[in-house]
RNA sequence: GCAGGUGUAGUGUAGUCUGGUCUAGCACGAGAGCCUUCCAAGCUUUCAACCCGGGUUCGAAUCCCGGCACCUGCACCA
Protein backbone atom coordinates (compact mmCIF):
# COMPACT_ATOMS: atom_id res chain seq x y z
CA UNK A 1 0.00 0.00 0.00
CA UNK A 2 1.12 3.54 -1.05
CA UNK A 3 0.90 6.50 1.74
CA UNK A 4 -2.49 7.84 -0.15
CA UNK A 5 -4.01 4.07 0.90
CA UNK A 6 -2.94 4.18 4.23
CA UNK A 7 -4.54 7.70 4.31
CA UNK A 8 -7.71 6.41 3.33
CA UNK A 9 -7.76 3.50 5.56
CA UNK A 10 -7.31 5.41 8.26
CA UNK A 11 -9.88 7.91 7.52
CA UNK A 12 -12.46 4.81 6.53
CA UNK A 13 -11.91 3.34 9.75
CA UNK A 14 -11.60 5.90 12.16
CA UNK A 15 -7.57 5.98 12.69
CA UNK A 16 -6.34 9.58 11.97
CA UNK A 17 -6.34 12.11 9.19
CA UNK A 18 -5.88 15.73 9.57
CA UNK A 19 -6.80 17.94 11.82
CA UNK A 20 -9.73 21.02 11.20
CA UNK A 21 -9.76 18.75 7.85
CA UNK A 22 -13.27 20.60 7.43
CA UNK A 23 -11.49 23.71 6.94
CA UNK A 24 -8.95 22.03 4.19
CA UNK A 25 -6.36 20.77 7.19
CA UNK A 26 -2.90 21.78 7.98
CA UNK A 27 0.20 19.61 6.51
CA UNK A 28 1.67 17.86 9.60
CA UNK A 29 -0.89 17.94 12.35
CA UNK A 30 -3.57 15.16 12.68
CA UNK A 31 -6.10 14.16 14.68
CA UNK A 32 -6.86 10.78 16.09
CA UNK A 33 -10.25 9.02 15.64
CA UNK A 34 -11.88 6.30 17.66
CA UNK A 35 -9.83 3.25 16.99
CA UNK A 36 -6.74 5.03 16.36
CA UNK A 37 -7.25 6.93 19.56
CA UNK A 38 -7.14 3.74 21.13
CA UNK A 39 -4.43 2.08 18.84
CA UNK A 40 -1.87 4.43 20.39
CA UNK A 41 -3.20 4.62 23.91
CA UNK A 42 -2.76 0.73 23.69
CA UNK A 43 0.84 1.38 22.17
CA UNK A 44 1.86 3.64 24.61
CA UNK A 45 0.67 1.79 27.80
CA UNK A 46 2.51 -1.47 26.18
CA UNK A 47 5.47 0.40 25.52
CA UNK A 48 5.50 1.81 29.32
CA UNK A 49 5.17 -1.75 30.79
CA UNK A 50 7.31 -3.13 28.94
CA UNK A 51 10.47 -0.79 28.87
CA UNK A 52 9.50 0.96 32.33
CA UNK A 53 7.13 -0.65 34.88
CA UNK A 54 9.25 -3.65 34.50
CA UNK A 55 11.89 -1.87 35.98
CA UNK A 56 12.43 -0.80 39.74
CA UNK A 57 14.31 1.84 38.73
CA UNK A 58 12.84 3.60 36.10
CA UNK A 59 9.55 5.84 36.50
CA UNK A 60 6.82 7.71 34.58
CA UNK A 61 7.19 11.66 34.84
CA UNK A 62 4.82 13.92 33.03
CA UNK A 63 6.39 17.43 31.82
CA UNK A 64 5.16 20.75 30.43
CA UNK A 65 5.12 21.10 26.94
CA UNK A 66 5.38 24.83 26.84
CA UNK A 67 8.79 26.25 27.79
CA UNK A 68 11.06 29.36 28.45
CA UNK A 69 13.50 30.19 26.41
CA UNK A 70 16.35 29.65 28.91
CA UNK A 71 16.73 25.39 29.18
CA UNK A 72 16.27 25.78 25.20
CA UNK A 73 19.13 28.37 25.46
CA UNK A 74 21.37 25.42 27.68
CA UNK A 75 20.58 22.68 26.02
CA UNK A 76 21.47 24.35 22.26
CA UNK A 77 18.58 24.06 20.34
CA UNK A 78 17.80 27.63 20.53
CA UNK A 79 21.27 28.30 18.29
CA UNK A 80 21.16 24.63 16.42
CA UNK A 81 17.64 25.60 15.21
CA UNK A 82 18.27 29.28 14.07
CA UNK A 83 19.76 28.64 11.18
CA UNK A 84 19.88 31.49 9.15
CA UNK A 85 18.44 30.68 5.52
CA UNK A 86 19.81 32.72 1.80
CA UNK A 87 18.38 32.11 -1.11
CA UNK A 88 19.04 32.97 -4.47
CA UNK A 89 16.91 35.42 -6.16
CA UNK A 90 17.33 33.97 -9.70
CA UNK A 91 17.49 30.27 -9.36
CA UNK A 92 15.19 30.11 -5.85
CA UNK A 93 17.70 27.81 -4.79
CA UNK A 94 18.32 27.81 -0.63
CA UNK A 95 21.63 27.70 1.48
CA UNK A 96 22.10 27.78 5.26
CA UNK A 97 23.91 30.95 5.29
CA UNK A 98 26.67 29.66 8.19
CA UNK A 99 27.68 26.21 5.54
CA UNK A 100 27.67 28.72 2.49
CA UNK A 101 30.16 31.12 4.09
CA UNK A 102 32.43 28.44 5.80
CA UNK A 103 32.37 26.59 2.56
CA UNK A 104 33.67 29.62 0.60
CA UNK A 105 36.22 30.80 3.68
CA UNK A 106 34.43 33.51 5.26
CA UNK A 107 34.32 33.72 8.71
CA UNK A 108 31.22 34.82 10.57
CA UNK A 109 30.53 34.46 14.24
CA UNK A 110 28.23 32.01 15.45
CA UNK A 111 24.64 33.71 15.84
CA UNK A 112 25.16 35.99 13.49
CA UNK A 113 21.96 37.78 12.94
CA UNK A 114 20.33 38.03 9.16
CA UNK A 115 21.42 41.25 8.67
CA UNK A 116 25.18 40.74 9.55
CA UNK A 117 25.15 37.40 6.96
CA UNK A 118 23.33 40.23 4.38
CA UNK A 119 26.49 42.38 5.09
CA UNK A 120 28.89 39.92 4.54
CA UNK A 121 27.30 38.87 1.54
CA UNK A 122 27.76 42.39 0.45
CA UNK A 123 31.17 43.08 1.73
CA UNK A 124 32.09 40.06 -0.37
CA UNK A 125 30.09 40.04 -3.61
CA UNK A 126 28.57 36.67 -2.86
CA UNK A 127 26.64 34.97 -5.55
CA UNK A 128 25.14 31.79 -6.29
CA UNK A 129 27.72 29.08 -6.76
CA UNK A 130 25.22 26.96 -8.64
CA UNK A 131 23.71 29.91 -11.05
CA UNK A 132 25.90 32.87 -9.76
CA UNK A 133 22.54 34.28 -9.57
CA UNK A 134 21.87 37.90 -6.89
CA UNK A 135 20.94 36.56 -3.21
CA UNK A 136 18.10 37.59 -1.78
CA UNK A 137 17.57 39.03 2.10
CA UNK A 138 18.54 36.61 4.44
CA UNK A 139 16.11 35.44 7.49
CA UNK A 140 16.20 33.50 10.53
CA UNK A 141 14.65 29.95 10.45
CA UNK A 142 13.62 28.47 13.56
CA UNK A 143 12.51 25.09 13.85
CA UNK A 144 11.10 25.61 17.39
CA UNK A 145 7.59 26.83 17.69
CA UNK A 146 7.93 30.22 19.58
CA UNK A 147 5.21 32.03 21.90
CA UNK A 148 5.02 34.98 23.46
CA UNK A 149 4.11 34.78 27.37
CA UNK A 150 2.21 37.28 29.25
CA UNK A 151 -0.03 40.14 29.05
CA UNK A 152 2.80 41.99 27.43
CA UNK A 153 3.57 38.92 25.18
CA UNK A 154 7.13 40.13 26.44
CA UNK A 155 8.57 36.80 27.89
CA UNK A 156 9.53 34.54 25.17
CA UNK A 157 9.17 30.85 25.34
CA UNK A 158 8.98 27.62 22.71
CA UNK A 159 6.66 24.38 22.40
CA UNK A 160 9.36 21.97 23.51
CA UNK A 161 11.18 20.44 20.21
CA UNK A 162 11.49 16.94 22.18
CA UNK A 163 10.14 15.03 25.25
CA UNK A 164 13.64 14.43 26.57
CA UNK A 165 14.07 18.04 28.09
CA UNK A 166 11.32 17.41 30.54
CA UNK A 167 13.66 14.49 31.90
CA UNK A 168 16.83 16.65 31.95
CA UNK A 169 15.12 19.59 33.77
CA UNK A 170 13.62 17.33 36.08
CA UNK A 171 16.50 15.02 36.91
CA UNK A 172 17.35 16.88 39.91
CA UNK A 173 14.37 16.37 41.54
CA UNK A 174 13.74 12.96 41.05
CA UNK A 175 17.00 11.70 41.72
CA UNK A 176 16.74 13.66 44.93
CA UNK A 177 13.05 11.83 45.60
CA UNK A 178 14.14 8.71 44.78
CA UNK A 179 16.90 8.62 47.20
CA UNK A 180 19.99 9.32 44.95
CA UNK A 181 19.91 6.38 43.07
CA UNK A 182 21.45 5.55 40.01
CA UNK A 183 20.51 4.04 37.18
CA UNK A 184 17.70 6.34 37.42
CA UNK A 185 15.26 6.18 34.20
CA UNK A 186 12.77 9.23 33.67
CA UNK A 187 10.17 8.13 31.14
CA UNK A 188 7.82 10.50 29.18
CA UNK A 189 4.86 9.92 26.78
CA UNK A 190 3.88 13.17 25.60
CA UNK A 191 3.55 15.40 22.36
CA UNK A 192 6.89 17.77 21.12
CA UNK A 193 6.53 20.32 18.44
CA UNK A 194 8.35 21.60 15.09
CA UNK A 195 8.06 23.71 12.49
CA UNK A 196 9.02 21.16 10.04
CA UNK A 197 9.46 23.46 6.61
CA UNK A 198 7.53 19.98 4.77
CA UNK A 199 5.59 17.74 6.71
CA UNK A 200 4.50 14.96 4.51
CA UNK A 201 3.76 11.03 4.20
CA UNK A 202 1.29 10.96 6.37
CA UNK A 203 2.81 10.42 10.15
CA UNK A 204 6.38 10.61 8.79
CA UNK A 205 7.14 14.42 9.34
CA UNK A 206 4.60 16.38 11.32
CA UNK A 207 4.44 19.30 13.00
CA UNK A 208 2.99 17.98 16.10
CA UNK A 209 3.96 14.85 17.38
CA UNK A 210 4.15 11.90 20.32
CA UNK A 211 6.94 11.40 22.04
CA UNK A 212 7.62 7.72 24.16
CA UNK A 213 11.22 8.22 25.75
CA UNK A 214 13.05 7.00 28.51
CA UNK A 215 16.01 8.45 29.38
CA UNK A 216 18.24 6.78 31.91
CA UNK A 217 20.90 8.80 33.98
CA UNK A 218 23.72 6.18 34.93
CA UNK A 219 27.64 6.18 35.79
CA UNK A 220 29.09 5.26 32.96
CA UNK A 221 32.07 3.76 35.29
CA UNK A 222 29.27 1.48 36.92
CA UNK A 223 26.66 0.09 35.25
CA UNK A 224 26.30 -3.51 33.74
CA UNK A 225 23.29 -4.98 33.30
CA UNK A 226 22.80 -8.66 32.83
CA UNK A 227 23.00 -9.38 29.50
CA UNK A 228 23.08 -13.10 29.63
CA UNK A 229 19.82 -14.05 28.57
CA UNK A 230 20.26 -11.96 25.25
CA UNK A 231 23.87 -12.65 24.43
CA UNK A 232 22.00 -15.04 21.21
CA UNK A 233 19.61 -12.69 20.44
CA UNK A 234 20.30 -11.81 16.37
CA UNK A 235 19.25 -9.17 14.29
CA UNK A 236 19.82 -6.62 11.57
CA UNK A 237 22.44 -3.91 12.60
CA UNK A 238 23.97 -1.49 9.69
CA UNK A 239 27.10 -0.06 11.75
CA UNK A 240 28.94 2.83 11.15
CA UNK A 241 31.56 3.35 9.17
CA UNK A 242 30.63 -0.06 7.80
CA UNK A 243 27.82 0.72 6.35
CA UNK A 244 26.47 -2.75 5.32
CA UNK A 245 23.08 -4.50 6.95
CA UNK A 246 24.33 -7.86 8.25
CA UNK A 247 23.02 -10.10 10.99
CA UNK A 248 24.62 -9.41 14.74
CA UNK A 249 24.50 -11.44 17.70
CA UNK A 250 24.08 -9.25 20.86
CA UNK A 251 27.54 -10.96 22.12
CA UNK A 252 29.07 -10.21 19.01
CA UNK A 253 28.23 -6.05 19.06
CA UNK A 254 30.06 -6.12 22.63
CA UNK A 255 33.69 -7.96 20.76
CA UNK A 256 33.01 -4.95 18.22
CA UNK A 257 33.28 -2.19 21.32
CA UNK A 258 30.04 -1.26 21.84
CA UNK A 259 29.16 -0.82 25.52
CA UNK A 260 27.33 -3.71 27.62
CA UNK A 261 24.15 -1.31 28.57
CA UNK A 262 23.90 -0.40 24.83
CA UNK A 263 24.12 -3.85 23.31
CA UNK A 264 21.02 -4.77 25.67
CA UNK A 265 19.27 -2.16 25.05
CA UNK A 266 19.07 -2.85 21.36
CA UNK A 267 18.31 -6.65 22.82
CA UNK A 268 15.69 -5.25 24.50
CA UNK A 269 14.45 -3.08 21.46
CA UNK A 270 15.09 -5.87 19.04
CA UNK A 271 12.52 -8.23 20.88
CA UNK A 272 9.57 -5.20 21.53
CA UNK A 273 9.35 -4.96 17.69
CA UNK A 274 9.52 -8.90 16.81
CA UNK A 275 8.16 -10.17 19.73
CA UNK A 276 5.98 -7.99 21.25
CA UNK A 277 4.44 -5.81 18.47
CA UNK A 278 5.50 -8.73 15.94
CA UNK A 279 7.41 -7.01 13.42
CA UNK A 280 8.78 -9.41 11.37
CA UNK A 281 12.48 -10.00 11.55
CA UNK A 282 13.26 -8.73 8.12
CA UNK A 283 11.82 -5.21 8.55
CA UNK A 284 14.11 -4.58 11.31
CA UNK A 285 16.68 -3.51 11.75
CA UNK A 286 19.68 -0.88 13.92
CA UNK A 287 21.07 1.72 11.47
CA UNK A 288 24.23 3.28 13.15
CA UNK A 289 24.17 6.83 11.96
CA UNK A 290 28.57 8.48 12.31
CA UNK A 291 30.16 11.25 10.83
CA UNK A 292 27.83 14.58 9.99
CA UNK A 293 24.47 12.68 10.57
CA UNK A 294 25.27 11.75 14.11
CA UNK A 295 24.08 14.61 16.54
CA UNK A 296 27.59 15.99 17.98
CA UNK A 297 26.77 15.01 21.52
CA UNK A 298 25.99 11.48 20.77
CA UNK A 299 28.68 8.91 21.82
CA UNK A 300 26.86 6.16 20.18
CA UNK A 301 23.65 6.86 17.61
CA UNK A 302 21.92 4.40 16.14
CA UNK A 303 18.14 4.79 14.78
CA UNK A 304 15.83 2.04 14.86
CA UNK A 305 14.37 1.85 11.40
CA UNK A 306 10.95 -0.41 10.28
CA UNK A 307 10.70 -1.45 6.32
CA UNK A 308 7.39 0.44 5.68
CA UNK A 309 6.26 0.09 1.91
CA UNK A 310 4.54 3.06 2.74
CA UNK A 311 7.56 5.35 2.85
CA UNK A 312 9.28 3.44 0.42
CA UNK A 313 11.82 1.40 2.56
CA UNK A 314 13.33 1.38 6.20
CA UNK A 315 12.72 4.37 8.18
CA UNK A 316 13.08 5.59 11.41
CA UNK A 317 10.91 5.08 14.18
CA UNK A 318 13.06 5.67 16.98
CA UNK A 319 16.76 5.49 17.83
CA UNK A 320 18.85 4.26 21.00
CA UNK A 321 21.45 7.38 21.76
CA UNK A 322 24.14 7.25 24.21
CA UNK A 323 24.23 10.95 24.78
CA UNK A 324 27.21 11.27 27.63
CA UNK A 325 27.26 13.97 29.84
CA UNK A 326 25.86 16.50 27.44
CA UNK A 327 22.58 17.18 28.60
CA UNK A 328 23.21 17.47 32.55
CA UNK A 329 26.60 19.43 31.91
CA UNK A 330 24.64 22.20 29.86
CA UNK A 331 22.02 22.39 31.69
CA UNK A 332 24.19 22.82 34.55
CA UNK A 333 26.25 25.67 32.80
CA UNK A 334 22.80 26.97 31.87
CA UNK A 335 21.25 27.17 34.97
CA UNK A 336 24.23 27.30 37.13
CA UNK A 337 23.52 24.81 39.56
CA UNK A 338 25.43 21.62 39.92
CA UNK A 339 23.99 18.23 38.89
CA UNK A 340 26.72 16.08 39.22
CA UNK A 341 26.36 13.05 41.86
CA UNK A 342 28.65 11.78 44.42
CA UNK A 343 28.87 8.19 43.95
CA UNK A 344 31.88 5.53 44.99
CA UNK A 345 34.08 8.20 45.82
CA UNK A 346 33.94 9.85 42.68
CA UNK A 347 32.02 13.17 41.64
CA UNK A 348 30.68 13.06 37.97
CA UNK A 349 28.12 14.42 35.82
CA UNK A 350 25.34 11.10 35.11
CA UNK A 351 25.49 10.04 31.57
CA UNK A 352 22.14 9.09 29.32
CA UNK A 353 21.33 6.56 27.54
CA UNK A 354 18.28 7.48 25.89
CA UNK A 355 15.54 5.56 24.00
CA UNK A 356 13.47 7.78 21.87
CA UNK A 357 10.41 6.49 20.13
CA UNK A 358 7.82 8.16 17.68
CA UNK A 359 4.46 6.79 18.74
CA UNK A 360 2.85 8.24 15.25
CA UNK A 361 5.70 6.91 13.36
CA UNK A 362 4.80 3.39 15.43
CA UNK A 363 0.90 3.71 14.84
CA UNK A 364 1.56 4.36 11.08
CA UNK A 365 3.83 1.76 10.84
CA UNK A 366 2.18 -1.45 12.40
CA UNK A 367 -0.74 -0.04 9.79
CA UNK A 368 1.52 -0.75 6.76
CA UNK A 369 3.63 -3.37 8.15
CA UNK A 370 0.63 -5.41 9.72
CA UNK A 371 -2.44 -4.65 7.58
CA UNK A 372 -3.27 -6.80 4.35
CA UNK A 373 -5.73 -6.36 1.66
CA UNK A 374 -5.23 -8.93 -0.77
CA UNK A 375 -8.23 -11.47 -0.50
CA UNK A 376 -9.32 -10.33 2.81
CA UNK A 377 -8.89 -7.31 4.48
CA UNK A 378 -7.25 -7.74 8.12
CA UNK A 379 -5.33 -5.77 10.52
CA UNK A 380 -3.01 -8.36 12.57
CA UNK A 381 -1.84 -6.89 14.98
CA UNK A 382 -1.00 -8.47 18.60
CA UNK A 383 -4.59 -8.96 20.27
CA UNK A 384 -3.27 -6.59 23.22
CA UNK A 385 -3.11 -3.77 20.29
CA UNK A 386 -6.07 -4.02 18.56
CA UNK A 387 -8.65 -1.01 19.24
CA UNK A 388 -11.13 -3.49 20.38
CA UNK A 389 -10.32 -6.40 22.22
CA UNK A 390 -13.63 -8.74 21.46
CA UNK A 391 -16.79 -7.95 19.57
CA UNK A 392 -20.10 -9.32 20.52
CA UNK A 393 -22.37 -10.20 18.03
CA UNK A 394 -26.18 -11.62 17.78
CA UNK A 395 -26.17 -14.64 14.90
CA UNK A 396 -29.59 -13.25 14.00
CA UNK A 397 -32.69 -11.25 14.72
CA UNK A 398 -34.08 -13.02 17.48
CA UNK A 399 -35.17 -11.97 21.48
CA UNK A 400 -33.47 -14.07 23.29
CA UNK A 401 -30.34 -14.46 21.09
CA UNK A 402 -29.75 -10.31 21.39
CA UNK A 403 -30.78 -10.08 25.15
CA UNK A 404 -28.03 -12.66 25.73
CA UNK A 405 -25.31 -10.66 23.38
CA UNK A 406 -26.15 -7.46 25.72
CA UNK A 407 -25.65 -8.99 28.59
CA UNK A 408 -22.55 -10.87 27.75
CA UNK A 409 -21.46 -6.98 26.19
CA UNK A 410 -22.04 -5.85 29.59
CA UNK A 411 -20.32 -8.41 31.25
CA UNK A 412 -16.89 -7.85 29.77
CA UNK A 413 -17.15 -4.67 28.42
CA UNK A 414 -15.98 -2.75 31.42
CA UNK A 415 -12.55 -5.03 31.33
CA UNK A 416 -12.05 -5.41 27.98
CA UNK A 417 -12.64 -2.78 25.01
CA UNK A 418 -15.46 -4.10 23.58
CA UNK A 419 -17.63 -3.68 20.52
CA UNK A 420 -21.60 -4.81 19.90
CA UNK A 421 -23.28 -3.89 16.86
CA UNK A 422 -26.44 -6.18 15.63
CA UNK A 423 -26.78 -5.40 11.78
CA UNK A 424 -26.20 -6.90 8.56
CA UNK A 425 -24.98 -10.07 7.70
CA UNK A 426 -22.54 -12.20 10.32
CA UNK A 427 -20.30 -12.23 7.72
CA UNK A 428 -20.44 -8.30 7.22
CA UNK A 429 -19.80 -7.91 10.66
CA UNK A 430 -16.47 -10.36 11.32
CA UNK A 431 -15.33 -8.07 7.88
CA UNK A 432 -15.74 -5.01 9.48
CA UNK A 433 -13.90 -6.63 12.95
CA UNK A 434 -11.11 -7.76 10.59
CA UNK A 435 -10.45 -4.54 8.56
CA UNK A 436 -10.03 -2.46 12.32
CA UNK A 437 -7.89 -5.87 14.09
CA UNK A 438 -10.27 -7.09 16.51
CA UNK A 439 -8.86 -10.51 17.37
CA UNK A 440 -12.12 -11.92 19.03
CA UNK A 441 -15.60 -12.33 18.11
CA UNK A 442 -17.83 -13.63 20.14
CA UNK A 443 -21.23 -14.87 18.82
CA UNK A 444 -24.46 -16.25 20.31
CA UNK A 445 -26.22 -18.49 18.49
CA UNK A 446 -29.38 -20.42 19.00
CA UNK A 447 -27.92 -22.96 20.81
CA UNK A 448 -26.41 -20.54 23.28
CA UNK A 449 -29.75 -19.91 24.52
CA UNK A 450 -31.79 -23.34 24.25
CA UNK A 451 -31.32 -25.40 27.43
CA UNK A 452 -32.04 -28.16 25.53
CA UNK A 453 -28.48 -28.43 23.60
CA UNK A 454 -25.44 -29.41 24.59
CA UNK A 455 -24.27 -26.10 23.55
CA UNK A 456 -26.59 -24.11 26.38
CA UNK A 457 -24.34 -21.59 27.72
CA UNK A 458 -21.42 -21.53 25.48
CA UNK A 459 -20.77 -18.70 22.56
CA UNK A 460 -18.41 -19.19 19.27
CA UNK A 461 -15.19 -17.07 19.71
CA UNK A 462 -13.41 -17.03 16.10
CA UNK A 463 -10.21 -15.56 15.91
CA UNK A 464 -9.47 -12.87 13.56
CA UNK A 465 -6.22 -14.80 11.79
CA UNK A 466 -7.13 -18.50 11.98
CA UNK A 467 -11.26 -17.45 11.42
CA UNK A 468 -11.07 -20.34 13.22
CA UNK A 469 -14.37 -20.68 15.90
CA UNK A 470 -14.43 -22.53 19.30
CA UNK A 471 -17.16 -22.91 21.87
CA UNK A 472 -16.34 -21.22 25.29
CA UNK A 473 -18.99 -21.07 28.36
CA UNK A 474 -19.91 -17.46 29.08
CA UNK A 475 -19.01 -17.46 32.59
CA UNK A 476 -15.39 -18.73 31.06
CA UNK A 477 -15.32 -15.47 28.85
CA UNK A 478 -13.58 -13.38 30.61
CA UNK A 479 -10.92 -16.09 31.53
CA UNK A 480 -10.62 -16.52 28.10
CA UNK A 481 -9.87 -12.89 26.76
CA UNK A 482 -7.63 -11.97 29.91
CA UNK A 483 -5.48 -15.10 28.53
CA UNK A 484 -5.51 -14.84 25.11
CA UNK A 485 -4.74 -10.50 25.83
CA UNK A 486 -1.99 -11.23 28.05
CA UNK A 487 1.31 -9.73 26.26
CA UNK A 488 3.79 -11.89 25.54
CA UNK A 489 6.98 -11.24 27.49
C1' G B 1 9.88 28.02 0.29
C1' C B 2 10.47 26.91 -5.34
C1' A B 3 8.66 24.01 -9.71
C1' G B 4 5.12 20.78 -11.64
C1' G B 5 0.61 18.16 -10.78
C1' U B 6 -4.08 17.38 -8.33
C1' G B 7 -8.75 18.80 -5.70
C1' U B 8 -16.23 15.41 -7.53
C1' A B 9 -20.75 11.71 -1.68
C1' G B 10 -17.78 8.18 3.99
C1' U B 11 -14.05 5.52 0.31
C1' G B 12 -12.43 4.82 -4.85
C1' U B 13 -13.75 6.99 -9.29
C1' A B 14 -16.61 8.83 -14.36
C1' G B 15 -17.50 13.57 -16.32
C1' U B 16 -13.39 18.75 -17.14
C1' C B 17 -9.58 19.01 -22.97
C1' U B 18 -14.36 20.39 -26.80
C1' G B 19 -19.41 25.01 -21.22
C1' G B 20 -25.82 23.17 -22.06
C1' U B 21 -28.56 16.64 -22.63
C1' C B 22 -25.08 16.89 -15.11
C1' U B 23 -31.80 17.31 -12.19
C1' A B 24 -23.58 15.13 -11.65
C1' G B 25 -23.07 8.59 -13.42
C1' C B 26 -20.82 4.03 -11.33
C1' A B 27 -18.78 0.75 -7.54
C1' C B 28 -17.99 0.01 -2.63
C1' G B 29 -20.04 2.07 1.82
C1' A B 30 -23.75 3.70 5.35
C1' G B 31 -29.11 3.82 7.25
C1' A B 32 -34.23 1.44 7.45
C1' G B 33 -36.95 -2.97 6.36
C1' C B 34 -37.44 -8.12 4.54
C1' C B 35 -34.91 -12.71 4.24
C1' U B 36 -31.17 -15.63 6.54
C1' U B 37 -29.15 -21.25 12.05
C1' C B 38 -21.85 -18.35 11.07
C1' C B 39 -17.85 -15.41 7.22
C1' A B 40 -18.54 -8.63 2.97
C1' A B 41 -24.94 -13.13 -0.16
C1' G B 42 -29.92 -11.54 -1.98
C1' C B 43 -34.42 -8.25 -2.31
C1' U B 44 -37.00 -3.34 -1.30
C1' U B 45 -35.78 1.48 -0.06
C1' U B 46 -33.14 5.68 1.56
C1' C B 47 -28.58 8.72 2.36
C1' A B 48 -24.56 11.40 0.58
C1' A B 49 -20.24 15.17 -3.42
C1' C B 50 -18.37 19.28 -7.76
C1' C B 51 -12.08 22.62 -2.07
C1' C B 52 -13.21 28.17 -0.99
C1' G B 53 -14.07 33.10 -3.11
C1' G B 54 -14.54 36.19 -7.29
C1' G B 55 -15.02 36.76 -12.73
C1' U B 56 -16.53 35.60 -18.01
C1' U B 57 -21.19 33.74 -20.10
C1' C B 58 -28.04 33.35 -21.55
C1' G B 59 -25.71 29.09 -19.01
C1' A B 60 -19.71 26.90 -15.25
C1' A B 61 -17.93 20.60 -12.08
C1' U B 62 -15.98 22.19 -16.99
C1' C B 63 -13.03 28.52 -19.04
C1' C B 64 -10.23 32.78 -16.38
C1' C B 65 -8.26 35.15 -11.71
C1' G B 66 -7.16 34.85 -6.44
C1' G B 67 -6.84 31.82 -2.12
C1' C B 68 -6.45 27.19 0.57
C1' A B 69 -5.08 22.14 0.84
C1' C B 70 -2.79 17.79 -0.78
C1' C B 71 0.76 14.90 -3.97
C1' U B 72 5.70 14.43 -6.47
C1' G B 73 10.60 16.45 -7.14
C1' C B 74 14.21 20.09 -5.20
C1' A B 75 15.81 22.42 -0.84
C1' C B 76 15.26 21.54 4.48
C1' C B 77 15.07 17.64 8.39
C1' A B 78 19.66 20.21 15.73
Amino acid sequence: MNAEDILGYARRTGMFWSAAEIYGGSAGIYDYGHTGATLKRNFESLWLSYFVERNQNYFLIDGSTLLPEKPLIASGHAERFNDILIGCKKCKSYYRADMLLSELGIEIHEGAAPSEVDETVRSNSLRCPKCNGEFGPSRAFNMMIDVSLGPEKSDRGYLRPETAQSAFLNFYREFNSLRQKLPLGLAIIGRAYRNEISPRQGLYRLRELIQAELQIFFDEKNWEPDISDYAGDEMSVVTYPKGQQERVKAKDLLELGYPGFYVYHMALIHRFYVDVLGIPEEKFRFYEKGGDDKAFYNKVHMDIELDIQSWGGFKEVGGLHYRGDYDLSSHSRGSSKSFKVKSGGREFYPNVLELSFGVDRNIWAQIDILYSNEGRQVLSLKPYMAPYAAAVFPLQHDEAIEKEAESIFSGISGKFRSFMDFSGSIGKRYARMDEIGTPFCITVDYETVDNSSDNYGTVTVRSRDSREQKRVRVSDLERFLSDALKPEF
